[in-house]
DNA sequence: ATGGTGGTCATACCA
């Protein structure tokens, strides 16, 4: 049985909606995460998806900033919506979903971007986004009950060299420094999670998610980032078929600077 | 070394 998860910064989901009933129509993944929905709840826009048969939605929003959300073909029961660092930010949503068999719990996460200026002394903005992947560090792809286990999203960080167009250009560019980059590992090492998209694409391999929007001609430099994320527990890991960076998205008619990725499995 | 673009909400702030 396919059962196939996608992850999209959308930066505005009433903005978007109408890219996303275009992603959601053309692709039909079981499952979508978006983060940077910058949406409250009372706001949010479930209508549309819902009548594309995403019939569960749940959302973790605030007014003007961050915000997750997942949408889901199959019964979705909420976890946990949970807060990092004793700040009220609205950047994660877990939530259970049953496919091939399995009960899935899913993670749908947006990591603070961290600012300009890459030392934690004098930006407090860079101290959070380390103290947050840090936190991050209690979020296991076992948790000793039989579950499954997906985390995605935006984490804003590129931990390989080949997820950036330039590794030497870029170590001392906020989202590619080498505390940043080993913070992440580490987390991901600790957890026990598996990194799926390079588990389809050679680590040899450029491989961007997100290209900035002050690029004018973004595709003719390609001067991309690998910021968002798809990880798994090591089950999954086995029964991962294909992952796919939809890189058209970023060409589409008032886009987000983020595509969206999507990764299928087979499951039994 | 600098500024480039885009979203929110109406002013700077954030990415």
């Amino acid at each position: 049985m396919p059962f196939s998860i996608a992850t999209w910064n959308i930066n505005s989901v009433r903005l978007r909606m109408p890219l996303v009933q275009r992603f959601l129509s053309e692709y039909q993944p079981d499952i979508l995460c978006l983060q940077e929905t910058k949406c409250p709840d009372e706001l949010f826009p479930a209508d549309p998806v819902k009548e594309l048969g995403y019939e569960h939605v749940l959302f973790h929003g605030q007014k003007g900033y961050h915000g997750v959300a997942t949408f889901s073909r199959r019964p979705l029961e909420l976890c946990e919506k949970r807060r990092f660092c004793g700040i009220r930010d609205s950047r994660h949503l877990s939530a259970t979903v049953e496919a091939g068999g399995k009960r899935i719990l899913l993670h749908n996460f947006y990591v603070p971007a961290g600012g300009d200026e890459p030392d934690p002394e004098i930006n407090p903005k860079f101290r959070h986004k380390l103290d947050f992947i840090t936190e991050m560090e209690a979020i296991r792809a076992d948790n000793g009950d039989g579950a499954s286990s997906i985390l995605v999203g935006d984490l804003n960080i590129a931990p390989l060299e080949t997820d950036v167009w330039s590794h030497k250009q870029l170590l001392n560019v906020v989202s590619h420094t080498p505390v940043e980059t080993e913070g992440l590992t580490r987390m991901m090492d600790k957890g026990g999670w598996i990194d799926l998209m390079r588990r389809h694409i050679p680590p040899e391999e450029k491989l961007y998610t997100w290209w900035s929007y002050r690029a004018r001609e973004w595709d003719v430099s390609d001067r991309g980032r690998r910021l968002d994320h798809v990880w798994s527990s090591p089950d999954l890991g086995n029964a991962l078929a294909y992952v796919s960076v939809l890189k058209e998205a970023r060409g589409w008619d008032r886009p987000s600077d983020h595509v969206p990725v999507i990764a299928t499995f087979d499951l039994d």
